[in-house]
RNA sequence: GGUCCUGUGGUGUAGCGGUUAACAUGCCAGUCUGUCACACUGGAGAUCGCGGGUUCGAUUCCCGUCAGGACCGCCA
């Protein structure tokens, strides 16, 4: 057993015999001195061998990652380190232990001189030792403490839901895992525990709550697994405004013990509509303004070409004024953004500075002093400003302003990793239409209650329905979302027929969440977190791969285990399943 | 499904149509009583991801493939 852990002793506890344990994080070896970093899961203490004898000389033959134990008398150092929480003691050693040796490490165990990823990856275990990662799989802890304390104080019920369940096509792609008793048939892993607590309410439980492992097989991004967790929470007999007020709640707790910081409520909110009109997204980062403004009137008149074309198809100009950044951008940079913004599906990029008191672009000579002046007070331009414009339908302006808003704010560092600007966006609308499929599909998912006085329009006019639906935001990240559920079967019929899904598939796929809503349902609510992408926001990292402890690649791997890989043909003959030829390409 | 970037001693990088493949760090040996990324001296360590092609000659150029990363599509 050891009496300390490595951050603990200060000059208070010189004279005291302690034993200590842990890692050698490196040993410096002076010839008649050696030094050994000593370092736990909490810290690092320096021991010191200074008699003349052969533990000296043991010690200094120790290399980076030997597991030992030593023991000794805390005291005092001659030269003291202040970067060191233990830096004004040292241990002098007069017996140590090498518990495990180690061989030469892939990388350096230390935040600084970084290997690669995937080296990283390959060692996770070496990488934890890390005290960066150290540092967030703490953070992990604390969160999902400080969320489960709340949750408990505020009377939810813990649960645990099926990991092996039933395929729901509408949605992400699944995983599925064959059944070996019964053949050719599939269970798959949840997308998320959406329907049981749906039946957990109906099943009489008014308040859920599940630290929840969720699986969709689609393409991963740096903020995206294959597994990832939700903090996946569901009330009964309660409106929105509860839910809102419950998650802010929770999200204040979360940030108080984890930052030390208060959150300010409520948090803003915003409209599904004044996110795409002002951000040009449904997630918008509000840490900064620039926003989304419209032209309106100013090229009504127009005889600049492309402006007109566009007017004329219904299109819209609007722009973004980056204040002051008119300097920060050459001719080169907003060659960049031109790019991006065809990339995107723009025709073209319209970039404007004032500079000495006049608008300078390439299009300023097609463009009338009235134009200008009209622009000049639309924007708000000052001298010094980049404005942006683009001119196309809708959809595509918003989606190349809102896209250029972000690459801006990052390549100027408009944005701070301690800006925490939680805001809802609330009011999303039923349903989109899907242009491929030709039919209407849910934005949320198709158990959203429609708000009250939009009933009518399910028939009408689908795309006009509003739901009771609300996202939380947090830096630009989806944090996660949430609605009222339906509680009625006739409901529920409607909006399965507005997304013309037969009455065969929805018992197919739902049957048993329709026959469970005919036996009396609660009104019901609810929403689910993305803890990864909380963390990410909390822990200041753009990697998720950094607050997980053995993450995936981007192709799915895991580079510890080597999953996924092949198995027996013994394995597949009881599944009933046969490996398809490779065709030749 | 697509676009882009990367792959060279243990690790991180440099390099170039012909080199003894360079540097840093780590590793090994030695010197050193106040280091803390110790310092100094010396040393070992690389079929340049894999396969094919072009060429008198390929680590270098081309094609394919594998692996990692960023992004688009996708993720109700």
């Amino acid at each position: 057993m050891y009496t300390h852990h490595n951050n603990e002793l200060t000059i208070r506890d010189a004279g005291k015999r302690v034993r200590l344990k842990g890692f050698v994080q490196r040993a410096r070896n002076l010839g008649n001195l050696v030094f050994v970093d000593l370092r736990d899961q909490e810290g690092i203490t320096q021991l010191a061998f200074d008699a003349d004898n052969e533990l000296r000389m043991e010690a200094g033959r120790l290399k980076a990652e030997y597991v030992i134990e030593a023991e000794g008398k805390v005291r005092e150092r001659s030269s003291k380190n202040k970067d060191l929480p233990t830096g004004d003691i040292e241990i002098d050693v007069d017996a140590f232990r090498v518990l495990s040796k180690a061989a030469q490490p892939p990388m350096l165990i230390r935040d600084e001189t970084d290997a690669l990823e995937e080296v990283r990856l390959r060692h996770r275990y070496l990488d934890l030792r890390r005290p960066r990662l150290k540092r967030l799989m703490k953070l992990r802890h604390q969160t999902v403490k400080a969320t489960r304390d709340f949750l408990n104080e505020e009377g939810f019920m813990e649960f645990e839901t099926p990991i092996l369940t039933k395929s729901t096509p509408e949605g992400a792609r699944d995983y599925i895992v064959p059944s070996r008793l019964d053949k050719h048939h599939f269970y798959a892993l949840p997308q998320s525990p959406q329907l049981f607590k749906q039946l957990l309410m109906i099943g009489g439980f008014e308040r859920y709550y599940q630290i929840a492992r969720c699986f969709r097989d689609e393409d991963l991004r740096s903020d995206r697994q294959p597994e990832f967790t939700q903090i996946d929470i569901e009330m009964a007999f309660i409106d929105q405004e509860a839910v809102i007020d419950l998650t802010e709640k929770l999200m204040a707790r979360i940030v108080k013990e984890t930052k030390g910081v208060e959150l300010k409520r409520p948090f803003p909110r915003m409209t599904y509509e004044e996110a795409l009109r002002d951000y040009g997204t449904d997630k918008p980062d509000t840490r900064f303004g620039m926003k989304i403004v419209d032209t309106g009137e100013t090229f009504a008149k127009s005889g600049f070409k492309v402006f007109k074309t566009v007017l004329e198809k219904k299109g819209t100009i609007r722009g973004v004024n980056a204040k002051s950044l008119a300097a920060a951008y050459s001719r080169k940079d907003l060659d960049g953004l031109t790019k991006e913004a065809e990339r995107l599906g723009a025709g073209g990029l319209v970039h404007m500075k004032m500079e000495d008191g006049e608008i300078k672009s390439p299009i300023a000579k097609f463009l009338s002093e009235e134009e200008k002046d009209g622009l000049t007070e639309k924007m708000r331009m000052e001298e010094g400003d980049l404005v942006l414009l683009v001119a196309d339908s809708e959809k595509t302006v918003q989606k190349v302003l809102g896209r250029l808003r972000i690459i801006i704010a990052k390549e100027q560092d408009l944005v701070s990793g301690d800006d925490l600007d939680f805001h809802w966006v609330v009011e999303w609308p039923m349903f989109e239409y899907d242009e491929e499929e030709g039919r209407y599909r849910s934005l949320h998912h198709p158990f959203t209650r429609v708000q009250d006085e939009d009933r009518a329009k399910l028939s009408s006019d689908p795309l006009a329905a509003k739901a009771y639906g609300y996202d939380l935001v947090v830096q630009g990240y989806e944090l996660g979302g949430g609605s009222m559920r339906i509680h009625e079967t006739k409901l529920q019929g409607e909006v399965f027929r507005v997304l013309s899904i037969d009455e065969k598939t929805q018992r197919e796929r739902f049957g048993f969440l329709l026959d469970a809503l005919s036996y009396g349902t609660p009104p019901h609510g609810g929403i689910a977190l993305g803890l990864e992408r909380l963390l990410m926001v909390l822990g200041q990292t753009e990697n998720i791969r950094d607050v997980i402890a053995f993450p995936k690649t981007q192709s799915g791997h895991c580079l510890l285990t080597g999953a996924p890989s092949v198995v027996d043909e013994e394995q597949l003959r009881e599944l009933a399943l046969k490996k398809e030829k490779k065709r030749d390409g």
